[in-house]
DNA sequence: AGCAAACTACCTACTAGTAGGTAGGACACA
DNA sequence: TGTGTCCTACCTACTAGTAGGTAGTTTGCT
């Protein structure tokens, strides 16, 4: 979260915020009411909407917090030091770090994905795609000198993004095939360890080493 | 689908779980209404309810129909003959025509997954548990005799899980970020082959070649 | 074959309940 | 005396599901 402090310290805007977020990720849109989220926040459906105009509206807003958090964190991931596996390791430890944080947040970009954006005004792939082409253009680069093996890059990329957000949004699945809980901190770091070697093994030539 | 033939040989009942699957993987359970599965269909809601007992009983019988449909497929391709990755590049062609064929179903899943199949009577994850664990057994006992390369297989197989599912289920997204639409043929191809190359070269040991 | 009972598939009209949203009053605090 | 926050009471629109009725077909009996 951006803010901190316990919930007395918060606002109510900021609580209803907070449990808009689980409820939102819990049952999606169309599954919840702002009833189930005023009554999380301890209030009456017609006090939520004195802080925001309407249901679409307190979405948007959820969705906006979402964003600007994970800008952030992915600006700081993307702007580091680093070349090469290095650097692809770092952004995409962070990448899990971030998820591992936010579970429900990516919950809700699954869902939104899968609704293909309906509820929203502002458009999440249009946010993301300077960073999709960025990210397309340092794989490129690095293919061209040789440091990473040659692949679709648009193509990697989608593939590293299922890979990763798959194993937070659909953990009550995997919870089930596994037999224990997918989202314990030994778990994702297993799971994050075994991405990373997986994508060295099929980028780093081995003529590279480690 | 299990049934051939056009709209006109095809029974009313038919033709509402068809509908259903489009509305309920387009919009979700909570957020289709029984009238637009009947107004798909030319019908009004209560002859809709007079060959379904209720909007779960018929939610259930999309998701049986559904099931059977993959089961039937994932046991063709599990039994093939073949050994390590020959195989295992056949079970996941055979996994990638299936959702080539059927995306409105790999949407639905990937909603249930989300919601955790509250909604359903039947456990996904345990209709799928088998499999699952014979894919966990077949791989270590590839790795063991050296034909892949050393993995965690459970991890693995979610990884691939989540590559494949998503490429389908967020497809509205990855239309944005390509710039062009991600479910023609062609693309789904590229995708395809992207992934057993990206999966080759994490699996299969140098020097066993191609 | 002819007739009647039963069944199928659909309809309109209704129920009870819930959704999002609004109007206006109570209360606290500056 | 404002101003912000909450409330109760209400609205309209929509939901799943029911009641009751009506064509048309199928079945069984003579």
């Amino acid at each position: 979260m951006s803010e901190a402090g316990n919930s007395e310290s918060r606002s109510t805007r900021d609580l209803i915020l907070d449990e808009a977020i689980v409820c939102f990720a819990d049952r999606g849109y169309e599954g919840t009411s702002l009833n189930d989220i005023a009554a999380g926040v301890g209030i009456r459906r017609p006090s939520l909407l004195h802080h925001f105009d309407s249901k679409e509206a307190l979405y948007a807003d959820v969705f906006e917090r979402l964003l600007s958090d994970w800008l952030e964190r992915l600006d700081v991931a993307v702007s580091s030091p680093g070349t090469g596996w290095e650097k692809f390791e770092l952004v995409l430890r962070a990448g899990f770090e971030l998820f591992a944080d936010y579970p429900d947040y990516v919950r809700l970009v699954r869902r939104e994905a899968l609704d293909g954006g309906s509820h929203l005004g502002i458009d999440l792939a249009g946010v993301l795609k300077p960073f999709f082409d960025a990210a397309v253009a340092y794989l490129d680069q690095q293919m061209d000198s040789g440091t990473f093996k040659r692949h679709d890059s648009q193509h990697l990329l989608i593939t590293g993004y299922g890979a990763i957000l798959t194993y937070f949004s659909d953990a009550p699945f995997i919870d089930s095939l596994f037999g224990e809980p997918a989202l314990t901190k030994s778990n994702i770091q297993e799971h994050c360890d075994h991405v990373l070697q997986f994508f060295r093994e099929a980028l780093v030539p081995t003529d590279y080493g480690v």
